[in-house]
DNA sequence: CTAGAAGTGGATAGCTCTGCTCCGTTTCTC
DNA sequence: GAGAAACGGAGCAGAGCTATCCACTTCTAG
């Protein structure tokens, strides 16, 4: 695959460069750096940046591989975990606290349109897992029965908007939210009696659909 | 206070027009509508539009104080439910409601900088209510005693989120998210036993300051 | 009906912000 | 040290926004 020969040493290490300022840009900034944003960063000539990523979405792929690898480990150690809620909770929490970290990557898993492709390679892979580690907490009785596997793509969603809103000034605060709701899903069945608007079953893939930030 | 003399009855219509198009314009694309689109979806030269309005914020203030006047209305007829749970639930429903149709409320509650004063205004009337709402609730014993009114901006947030990223798709969804968090939120107190990682107390006024989206 | 005041439209100038290219200069490698 | 490879960043093109200006149309008072 790899026919090029390989680059001058000297231009090895701006590659390198502009890999690692582009890096950190975007986990501080979000995914729409631009090549002038990471050019400054890495300072280094746009040109150079253009000559060594004349795709914007190549380098990007290029730093989310890694990201998304960490996902998958997180979710594959949470069902590891032998109490089905904790297993839960902790992959929720954990994927959100990646996402805490990494501007970038929250952009990513929220799906803005963009990225459309590695994202979704990443839901694939996250998705049956969920959807397991969401069963054994029905099957122990330890997550309400009308919480589906539906509902978490609206929670992280939920926490993830309070995360991006908080993250400068108080950037713990999104874990109370989490806590909250996670909380308000714990098991207990719904009361048979007044269940009047109470939200029924579990809706369907269609959320994820939903989620799907509409292409502005 | 309205020294001028009235408009010719054409630059009266005209007037008429762009408010009613400003004012749909905004309800469905948001606060940051310019001189140019208003001109175009009223039909009318751009230059009527900064005749009449030389100040974009003066007309968005305009079309704003019914808007604020319907919020506040909602919560005083909250305030009458004689049921607490049922009061709180209906201003917090009902605020959501007001912003799923029109975006631009949404953009304004959420304070994204600019319109800061007439929102503020607004959050002066409705910040009382809340906590008299919210410690009603309270004392009947129907809403847990872990949250607090702080709590209460976190949902408009959260929920907010997921109004945002359905509104085209499936505009009901957000009041299943809102359902099941505030279902969880509902009375009992906090099991004694095992509230090890549950989060605590009431945090204070702060989160609103939190919720200020930081200015771009 | 008419004179002239009031109002209109929209082309356009000026600005900012973005993506990207191009080529004179520098740096590497054999 | 010669020639290939890489560099830098000024600057061009294009999009989008604000705001102005003035030849033309529409209203209204008398």
């Amino acid at each position: 695959m790899d026919g090029s020969k390989p680059l001058r040493r000297d231009a090895e290490r701006n590659r390198q460069r502009i890999l690692a300022a582009a890096n950190a840009l975007v986990a501080e900034v979000g995914l729409d750096v631009t090549h002038n944003d990471i050019a400054r960063a890495a300072e280094v000539g746009v040109g150079t940046v253009y000559r060594r990523f004349p795709d914007r979405q190549e380098l990007i792929d290029e730093l989310f591989d890694q990201r998304v690898d960490r996902i998958i480990a997180l979710v594959e150690a949470s069902l590891l975990i032998e109490d089905p809620w904790s297993g839960l909770c902790a992959f929720i929490a954990g994927n959100l606290e990646l996402q805490a970290g990494d501007k970038g990557l929250k952009d990513l898993m929220a799906g803005d349109g963009r990225t459309t492709d590695l994202a979704k390679r990443a839901q694939r892979r996250i998705g049956p897992a969920v959807r397991e580690l969401v069963r054994r907490a029905h099957a122990s009785g330890q997550l309400r029965p009308d919480v589906g596997v539906g509902d978490f793509p609206l929670v992280q969603e939920m926490v993830g908007a309070v995360l991006e809103h908080s993250r400068r000034i108080d950037p713990d605060l999104w874990r109370r939210a989490l806590a909250l709701v996670l909380d308000g899903y714990r098991g207990r069945r719904p009361a048979a009696g007044a269940a009047a608007g109470r939200p029924r079953p579990t809706p369907g893939p269609r959320i994820e659909q939903v989620l799907e930030r509409p292409p502005r």
